[in-house]
DNA sequence: TATTGTTATACTCTATAACTATA
DNA sequence: TATAGTTATAGAGTATAACAATA
């Protein structure tokens, strides 16, 4: 197999991210949050909430983090802790009335916004990228476990 | 145009993206290094040197960001600076023998490990991906001119 | 003993703005 | 006046490890 064919692969992927997280994280600060906040109201939204071990395996961050940034969220009265009725140790966090507000108007905001980048896709098109990107992620996936 | 089909595309770009950003960031930080400053690392690999400004626009990092992250290559001795011969004001970046070594030992293992990922991708395989990503970055690029 | 979440530490990155020295 | 890079400031995320309470 040719060793250098999947660079460029690689590298679209990365400016792709980079493209999609410019604009994505100008849009959150302009609401006041930070991408880690984002990611976690958005994780929240439309649950009933969830331990902060099931939070920080959704988000991918780490739980002496996750303390830091629900404690900032906290303080923004934008989500809320409260102690697991079946588990002592464990809290459940959920968003707060104001949490849900911002969920609700800003989400699909940020949705739409971003969907204007797909204004020339035709459903075929959108379908092959979708099923594109998918196949790459098993693979890159994999390559932990290959290691 | 159907207004929730893009969404699993950019839900699998952001995974993609974690995907290898998991791998490569255990990676990088084997070796003693950040992201951002593997990104200088790598930017500067092959090159006689260059700006801080062209740096900052190659890595997408602020001019004061910069300062701090080339401050710390520097004490790591990977990285020096030197005065531009033809602007007065103007400092070149570029790798010592030091960081000459890492990258030559260390960018090629690095992208060997991402490439087993692509195994089991035909180079038609490999060709598709890259021209669907290419595409991909094309639009997401056209979200900030049009907002 | 193992797990949940908190706390403590130390470092890095980030945005922003004021500053200097050159152009 | 504008630009290149530095410095200063304040905040936020990160990894890591030690810790308390509970399972």
């Amino acid at each position: 197999m040719p060793k250098k064919s999947f660079l460029p692969i690689v590298r679209e992927l990365v400016r792709c991210y980079q493209a999609f997280e410019a604009h994505s994280a100008g849009h959150i600060r302009s609401m006041g949050l930070t991408p880690p906040q984002f990611d976690i109201i958005a994780t929240l939204g439309n649950t009933a909430g969830m331990s902060f071990k099931e939070l920080g395996e959704k988000t991918l961050i780490t739980k002496g983090t996750l303390t830091g940034v629900v404690d900032r969220l906290e303080a923004k009265h934008l989500v809320g802790r409260s102690a697991s009725p079946t588990d002592g140790r464990s809290q459940i966090v959920r968003l707060t009335a104001k949490g849900e507000e911002l969920f609700g108007k800003v989400f699909p905001t940020h949705i739409n916004h971003v969907g204007r980048a797909f204004m020339n896709y035709s459903a075929t098109d959108l379908k092959q990228a979708e099923s594109t990107l998918r196949q790459l992620r098993a693979a890159l996936a994999g390559i932990e476990e290959s290691a």
